[in-house]
DNA sequence: TTCGTAGTGTGAAAACGTTAACAGTGTTAT
DNA sequence: ATAACACTGTTAACGTTTTCACACTACGAA
């Protein structure tokens, strides 16, 4: 299979969402060069993205709207629906839970774990939440591949191995631990402080304003 | 003064974390290839970035982990405090604040606006709320440059407009929305969801596990 | 003092990502 | 039918980032 770069995925998911809003505004086709306006990469670098997907436009028409979307998420998620738990099911885990279900017809956050007894075997935003005792069981039966991370920092490492040891393939972390983990798993940090460091820092030292 | 990327500026973060964490564990001084190893940067790039904030090492004990911090932070926050402002003082906006506040001398949320009247002119986290209306007075009073951006998806474009017109030079933008702005404003986006396709498709495409 | 060691700083090479340029091609107008 | 057009797909040039490799240096040991 063809290996893209990470950014190469980060501009086919930004892609994939205007096509989306495009498709509820009701349009049919669209332009490599309009798509480029939208998302400030360029028109040349929007077509080359595409090549990666396998999806043909035409000519004149440019592409089909629909058919670009569904060739991209083929591409981004072959199997039909990955499974992702949420680990810490706090503000932070509820408003994550809340905001991502549904977005993503391939992509469902079915369990949450936590250790809050008052949490513990309750059904919070459609999603199940279980004690932390339960997650090899759940992760293996459900075929959980990615885990969500939003438990204090001084958890964090301890229930990444433990996420590891499940069979986890990728973590989306949102607590402040940078984690050691083997290097066939996939770390996303989220770090809330260190965006806002990096916002302030290019906020003060103007870069032309592209956006990543 | 130098210009860096974004990829510099955002190692510099993670090192200048890891720093601390060393310092509040009483270490001293450390080399290149121990940061390399926390933060998954090679040793060379390490030292390539150390390059750009004008702190120089020496052989054998490597670099003094207070000094080092100093001159990445006056490097990346030369001005003595930048102030930040938070839109949509909501679940997320709250859980921001009380996150970010006080974890960086130089970074202070120090006003939030809202629309809910609940909110306004009430003190959460030690944050301020003040009225939409109060915006443009507030944030030139006090020098604000920065914003974060935590309103709902239909409202965030309205109201960056308005904190561009009010002389923002930065945003970080949780708002699912791909915010336009004139090419100087610098901003950075952080849609959870993207963020978790993005896992979801290196989960599945092994990748190395480098982190960025 | 002299040597060996284990680090740093950095120029040069390699890898990677982006942009430019253009041939090829449906579509439309004539 | 044919020509003009406005786009795509792709190759090659370019620019940026990362790695390599090594001269240099502070220190500790003998
Ligand atoms: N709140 C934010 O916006 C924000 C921002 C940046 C970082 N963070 C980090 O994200 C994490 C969660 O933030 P929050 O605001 O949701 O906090 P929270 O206290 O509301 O939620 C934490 C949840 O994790 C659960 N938990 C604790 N230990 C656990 C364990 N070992 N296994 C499973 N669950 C466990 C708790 O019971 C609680 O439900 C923290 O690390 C915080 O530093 C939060
Ligand atoms: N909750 C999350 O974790 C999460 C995740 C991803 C994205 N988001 C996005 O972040 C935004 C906020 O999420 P939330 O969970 O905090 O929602 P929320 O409803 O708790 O908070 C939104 C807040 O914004 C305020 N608001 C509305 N319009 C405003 C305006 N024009 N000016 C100023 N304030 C205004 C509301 O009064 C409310 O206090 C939404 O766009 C949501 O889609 C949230």
């Amino acid at each position: 299979m063809k290996q893209v770069s990470e950014k190469v995925v980060s501009r086919l998911i930004i892609y994939r969402k205007y096509l989306k809003e495009l498709l509820a505004d009701g349009q049919k086709s669209i332009f490599s060069h309009k798509i480029s306006a939208y998302t400030g990469a360029s028109a040349a670098q929007v077509r080359r993205d595409l090549m990666n997907v396998g999806y043909n436009g035409t000519p004149v028409k440019g592409y089909n709207i629909k058919d670009l979307m569904t060739s991209i998420s083929e591409f981004l998620e072959k199997e039909n629906t990955i499974e992702v738990a949420i680990v810490g099911f706090g503000n932070l885990g509820k408003s994550i839970v809340d905001y991502c279900n549904g977005r993503n017809s391939r992509l469902s956050i079915s369990a949450a774990f936590d250790t809050d007894p008052n949490k513990i075997n309750r059904v919070i935003h459609g999603c199940h939440c279980y004690a932390n005792t339960e997650m090899e069981t759940i992760i293996k039966e459900n075929k959980v591949e990615v885990a969500i991370l939003a438990v204090p920092r001084e958890d964090a490492q301890k229930v990444a191995d433990k996420l590891v040891a499940c069979g986890i393939k990728g973590i989306l972390n949102y607590s402040p631990t940078r984690l050691q983990v083997p290097a066939n798993i996939y770390v996303e940090n989220r770090d809330m402080l260190m965006a806002l460091e990096k916002v302030a820092y290019f906020a003060n030292n103007v870069h032309g304003g592209k956006n990543k």
